[in-house]
Order: structure tokens, then C-alpha cells, then sequence
RNA sequence: GCCGCGUUGGUCAAUCGGUUAAGACGCCUCCCUUUCACGGAGGAAUGACGAGUUCGACUCUCGUACGUGGUACCA
């Protein structure tokens, strides 16, 4: 049987790293094993629902490659996929649980929930729960006598159905991950299967559409273990035990200082994004930087989120996701939580930097170029340049900075490197340096830097004591490639204008 | 509180009963380079604790501690 995922969030804001990570490895245990990868949306719950977070996550999706064969942009035979739409096939489920005794109606208010909270709140029991302790106290067909019910309901009582678990079972599955995982079915609650609007909750929703739509294996955070238990029992109950997916609970990523699940407000209070890319709320106008902006390179962040959690046992660590695919297996899929490290994400995209081609570089470079109002100019001088400098980008943003003085007169000149060290002699060298330029048959790196140290030797001074002063005339800083490299680029006007600019000014 | 899951350097991690317990990030030192990087060499730093099983335990079992998740008509 073919392997078929599914990633399925709900869109409710920005895609979060550790839902990428999800999607990613459901996608590589997917093509490794030449199956379908599954977008789902799963948006049961409307007030929470956000305007332009479903075309978000789509379009975070494919900058990180992670791409679906089958979703609400890509209808495919299961359609549709978002759980809106598909509202009215939930419900004959639920009934046909209530029919079967699985399932019950209950029309408990918000305010007697939480009356029942209260009431049986104790220091031992700080959380009460709806369950075999408690629904014989509540209001539901359960308690209620079957006209009484059929009465309600008649009266259109807004209601909900949830799930009877039983008191004394064991209730065993076999995660991917984890081997055997076991719960007592007593201490799980009856967890709300159909909403009161109708809408099926999350453990409905999820066990019908994984079945509609044959999903094979389930991939999700590890904050859905807990309720597994009622997930394996609506398998069972609604008698599709056969065809349950094999579950993979993988685990969370976790805040790199302190405690706790590595949340979006984590990225602002210790400076790094958490979403893919930027994300602005709606409501409170508020930008979350994504990943993409802050001048990562998707491969880098894919790489990255693919060895947070997962080793190939090999010592590697770049991999792209053709070579992910290959070497993917669940085997190696950890099962603690990994804490998040900004640094090493950095790594990932250096390493990629450095090693990707100045041709697919070339787009993204200028789009961060053009951003910062870098007049680049063609495509080739531009390329010429991203080779020259990417071992010293960390993220794209860097070659702001790495090419900026090859398009325009550096903004400012670190006279302090220089100043300590200058002299009369030094002056008098510079100065005839630009009258020498003027003669030289060609402006080519080898002839700028021959009689350069030509004119060093007849003037006596050390090259080396002059290129430092050089540079920061032409570069403005301590920072690039080889000076007489960066000459011969920037030609010989912009080379004479900036060394009379900072001579002026010593 | 209860329940689930987890625990190798600061971080990511290899090891699938027998190793001097890999490697990477970060940090430090040195070399290269009279810029910044890249590159190269080296260094500091690890099995939570306690029992048990075993000739032998980081590896298996149990307990404790700690961490983490859940305990919603949210996913």
C-alpha cells in the first residue's frame, strides 16, 4: 500500500519551526518511500481562524521544498481539504457512535463545566475532568431519561457529543517512535467529539479525515500523546482499527535558555525568528520575522530543522533534501526534545553560503541588495562579487555590507585604524600613487598592485603598512577581499575619488 | 495533584553490553593572512542519582530526582 502523509495545521498564524520540522520529516519518510504528502487544513475552530494564514503556510511550504501533491491549492481525490468544507461529514459519525453507546449527547452549559470544575476541585484533584467520575453528575443522555433527551434535542438545545471512554481498559499503541506506549482508558477524559456549532472537534476531525483520505502514517508533536488514547479508541469504535496510520509522535523543540516549548514570543526576547517567514498579525499589527527574511537560505533552515531531532549516524551534517530523503529513517529519530541554537542555524546557512553557486545566490543576494538600496548593476559583476566575499556571509543580509562599497563610496571611513600610524611619508605615497594610476596602461588587479609595491619600495615604506590604510580608503573598513582586487572592480575613478576623500580628511 | 514522555559536554549529538565515550556548534590557543573571513593544527568540557542483572553497563531492569507535555466545545 502506498505511503500517504498528511501536515496538518490549523491556520491560525505563522507556521511555527517546529510545525516545518513536522511537515518536513512527514515529507521525507513520504518521498523516501515514493508516497503522497498531504496538505490539510485543519480549521474546525472559527474563532480562531485567521485571514491569509492558509496561503501563508502554503507559500512557507514551498520555499522550504516542502512540497504537497495533494491540498486545498492542489485538489486531489480526497478533496476538500480543509476541514470547513468538509463540516457536515463529521456528524453521521458522531451519531453512529451515539447509536452504538461510544458516544453520548451532552448539554451542559459553559457555566456548569465550569461549576463542575470548581465543585470537585480539590488539592488532590487541582483539574477535574468530564469522565467516568463525573458524567453520572452531569447533564447528557447518559443521565437523562431518553424522552427528556429526545426532548432537547427537539428543542434544538444546543448540545454536544462526546466520547464514553470506558473505566477499566488499557489502551496500547505502537508509536514509530517510541515502541509501546500504554494509557488507562479511566484516567482519560470524554473529550468533545462534535462541537455545539457543529463543527467536529480536533480527535473527530482528525480520525475521520486520516480515514477518508487513507492516511498511512501520522506524523505530530509530542503534545498530542496524551490524547492519543481516545484517538485509537475512535479507530476502534468506528470500526476502522484495520486501517489506523502507524503514529509518530516526534518530539518538541524546545527554548534554548529556559524551560518549555520554544514559543514565538521566545524569538523576539532573545532576537531570532521562529517562523519561516515573516508573519504579521492582523489584528495587533504586529511583525514576527521569519527565517526567509531574516537572509536564511532554505536549504540552510531545511538542513538545520532536519538535524534537530533526527542523525543520519554518519558524520554529516549538510544534506540536502534530495539527500535527506535518501538517508531519512524513523529509526534515527530521537526522542527527547532538542533545544533550539540560534548559533548552529547560523552554521547551517554559512556552510550553505559557502558552498552554493554565486548563480543561486545571485537572486536572493540582490533581492537583500535592492532592499537595502544598493544600486547593483548587471548580473555578472554582481556574480564576480558574491563569489569574492560569500565565505564572509553568515546570512544574506551580510552581503549588504560585503558588497555595498563595490556600487558606492563607503558612508564612512574608519579613520581610527589609520590615523595612529600616519604620517607625512604616508601622505606623500598616496599622493603619487594617484599620479601613477593615471599612467598605467590598464586598471587590472596585477598592474594596481605591481606598482603599488613598486612605489613602495622606491618611497621605502613597507607594503603591508600602507595596504591597511588602502583599504580603508577604498572599503571604508577592515573587512573583504584583497585590496588591489577590490581596486581593479571598483575602477580607477571611484579608486582616485575615495583615496582624495579620506586624504582630505586626515 | 494526576497521567504520558524523556534524561550522554553550555548546545546539537555518535554509541545499539566490552571504545582512551566519536563528531559538530560555540568558546580558548596557535598557524596561514600586515584587513575581515575561509582554511589548517591543538585545547578545555559529557554518561542525573541509587540499587539490581551481568565476568563486564552510558547501553538492560527497577526506584528516585529533574525536565517536558497534557489535564478546553484550541489545535
Amino acid at each position: 500500500m502506498s505511503v500517504r502523509t498528511r501536515f496538518a495545521p490549523s491556520p491560525t498564524g505563522g507556521l511555527h519551526l517546529g510545525g516545518v520540522r513536522t511537515a518536513l520529516y512527514s515529507y521525507l519518510y513520504t518521498k523516501k518511500h515514493h508516497g503522497q504528502f498531504v496538505l490539510r487544513i485543519e480549521d474546525t475552530d472559527q474563532n480562531r481562524y485567521v485571514e491569509g494564514a492558509e496561503q501563508y503556510i502554503i507559500d512557507c511550504l514551498n520555499w522550504c521544498g516542502i512540497t504537497p501533491d495533494e491540498g486545498p491549492h492542489l485538489p486531489g481525490d480526497y478533496a476538500p481539504y480543509r476541514q470547513s468544507e468538509r463540516k457536515a461529514d463529521y456528524k453521521p459519525y458522531a451519531l453512529q457512535l451515539v447509536e452504538q453507546g461510544h458516544a453520548y449527547y451532552a448539554f451542559d452549559t459553559p457555566e456548569e463545566l465550569e461549576a463542575m470544575r470548581n465543585n470537585f476541585k480539590s488539592p488532590n484533584n487541582p483539574s477535574p475532568q468530564y469522565d467516568h467520575n463525573t458524567r453520572m453528575k452531569m447533564k447528557n443522555s447518559l443521565t437523562l431519561l431518553p424522552e427528556e433527551t429526545e426532548r432537547l434535542l427537539a428543542a434544538q438545545t444546543p448540545y454536544v457529543i462526546r466520547i464514553k471512554m470506558d473505566e477499566n481498559e488499557v489502551i496500547t499503541f505502537q508509536d514509530m517512535i517510541r515502541g509501546e506506549i500504554s494509557n488507562e482508558s479511566g484516567l482519560v477524559d470524554d473529550k468533545v467529539l462534535l462541537k455545539a456549532d457543529g463543527m467536529p472537534t480536533y480527535h473527530l476531525a482528525v480520525v475521520v479525515d486520516d480515514y477518508l483520505m487513507k492516511i498511512t502514517h501520522a506524523f505530530r508533536g509530542e503534545e498530542w500523546l496524551p490524547s492519543a488514547p481516545v484517538h485509537i479508541k475512535l479507530w476502534e469504535y468506528l470500526g476502522w482499527k484495520n486501517d489506523m496510520p502507524q503514529w509518530a509522535h516526534l518530539p518538541l523543540i524546545l527554548k534554548p535558555d529556559g524551560h518549555g516549548k520554544l514559543s514565538k514570543r521566545d524569538g523576539d526576547r532573545l532576537g531570532f525568528p521562529v517562523f519561516a517567514m515573516d508573519w504579521q498579525d492582523a489584528k495587533t499589527g504586529e511583525m514576527m520575522q521569519g527565517f526567509r527574511e531574516r537572509g536564511f537560505l532554505p536549504e540552510a533552515f531545511v538542513n538545520m530543522l532536519a538535524m534537530l531531532g533526527w542523525h543520519s549516524g554518519e558524520e554529516k551534517e549538510l544534506f540536502s533534501m534530495d539527500e535527506l530523503i535518501s538517508s531519512f529513517s524513523m529509526e534515527r529519530v530521537h526522542k527527547h526534545g532538542a533545544k533550539f541554537d540560534f548559533e548552529k542555524a547560523k552554521w547551517f546557512n554559512h556552510e550553505w553560503i559557502k558552498h552554493s553557486t554565486e548563480e543561486h545566490l545571485l537572486p536572493q543576494v540582490k533581492k537583500h541588495l535592492q532592499q537595502a538600496n544598493i544600486p547593483v548593476g548587471d548580473d555578472d559583476k554582481l556574480s564576480n562579487i558574491i563569489a569574492l566575499v560569500k565565505d564572509r556571509c553568515t546570512l544574506l543580509h551580510d552581503f549588504v555590507q560585503q558588497t555595498g562599497y563595490f556600487y558606492q563610496s563607503p558612508a564612512s571611513y574608519d579613520l581610527e585604524s589609520i590615523q595612529p600610524k600616519w604620517s607625512a611619508e604616508k601622505k606623500d605615497f598616496f599622493e603619487s600613487l594617484m599620479l601613477r594610476f593615471k599612467d598605467l596602461p590598464d586598471f587590472k588587479m596585477q598592474t594596481i598592485e605591481e606598482s603599488f609595491k613598486a612605489l613602495a619600495a622606491e618611497k621605502n615604506i613597507k607594503v603591508g603598512e600602507l595596504q591597511l590604510p588602502f583599504r580603508i580608503m577604498l572599503v571604508g573598513g577592515k573587512f573583504g577581499p584583497g585590496v588591489f582586487q577590490i581596486a581593479e572592480l571598483i575602477g580607477k575613478e571611484a579608486v582616485e575619488m575615495r583615496v582624495g576623500a579620506v586624504l582630505g580628511q586626515l
